[in-house]
DNA sequence: GTTTATGCAAATTCTTTGCAATACT
DNA sequence: AGTATTGCAAAGAATTTGCATAAAC
């Protein structure tokens, strides 16, 4: 899937960072945060145009924010989300040599019982280990 | 259990910030925010001693953070961490209407199969829904 | 009495906002 | 051409650091 074809599924003008943004998220197979997309890009890049860059994306629903362990935001491609229809209920795995976070869409989310009283709308999972290569 | 007892049982002296923070935090059942212990404390109390505050109860095991959908972090009581023999693996459920999150305890961890090469050390979930309160 | 934590000031860093100029379709 | 996005400047938060004073044990 390139870029470009991605922004005009959603709607959206095709601008250099944006198609730079989208590309590199499309290229990299772990969650990234705002600094580690700043330093892949064109570094004349308005840091404020990364922001506003994000925040669209995850209005439009191309992308979702992955928690780390430390309260950092990373960012990646939704992939199977529609733009009325997400689901992000995959599992997170961060690695703790390496530090990448990525998506494992292959594992599937556990049946979590709570009391009850409870509704359940969105299950999280952040898994803490040593990944594939690190091992 | 008394906030000073806990601070010394962990070898931390007992000065009038920590105190209040320990003792808000003993007396909550949810997790809170920075900011929201900043409301609840002595409003003379300096945010800078509170940010070293939070800094030293993470470091001595007091306290771990529990993460938030929208990235931030709030903080809650480890019941049940020794000072090395850390146990955080308890589900963690936001709720949607009141905001307010929580340390689920009782409810037990499922579990989770990575593909081969992972290593499992640490698994955190967050859970989003509508609480006993607001269902 | 020693050691440690606090409070203040200030430096960094992160994030948001307003507005004119620019780029996109 | 018309609308949306960018870049810049600057405001506003959040967080960290250094150092002298004050408090704890």
């Amino acid at each position: 899937m390139e870029a470009r074809e991605v922004l005009e599924n959603h709607a959206l003008k095709t601008t250099s960072c944006r198609h730079e943004v989208l590309g590199l998220l499309l290229s990299t197979p772990q969650a990234l945060s705002q600094s580690e997309i700043e330093k892949s890009i064109d570094p004349d890049t308005d840091r404020v145009t990364v922001y506003r860059t994000l925040k669209t994306f995850l209005e439009k629903g191309l992308i979702h924010k992955v928690l780390d362990d430390s309260g950092a935001t990373k960012y990646a491609l939704c992939i199977d989300c529609g733009v009325n229809d997400h689901n992000h209920e995959h599992v997170h795995f961060k690695c703790n040599e390496c530090g990448q976070t990525s998506c494992l869409d292959k594992v599937s989310i556990p049946v979590i019982n709570l009391p009850p009283g409870y509704k359940i709308t969105e299950k999280n999972i952040l898994v803490h280990g040593i990944c594939q290569n690190c091992g």
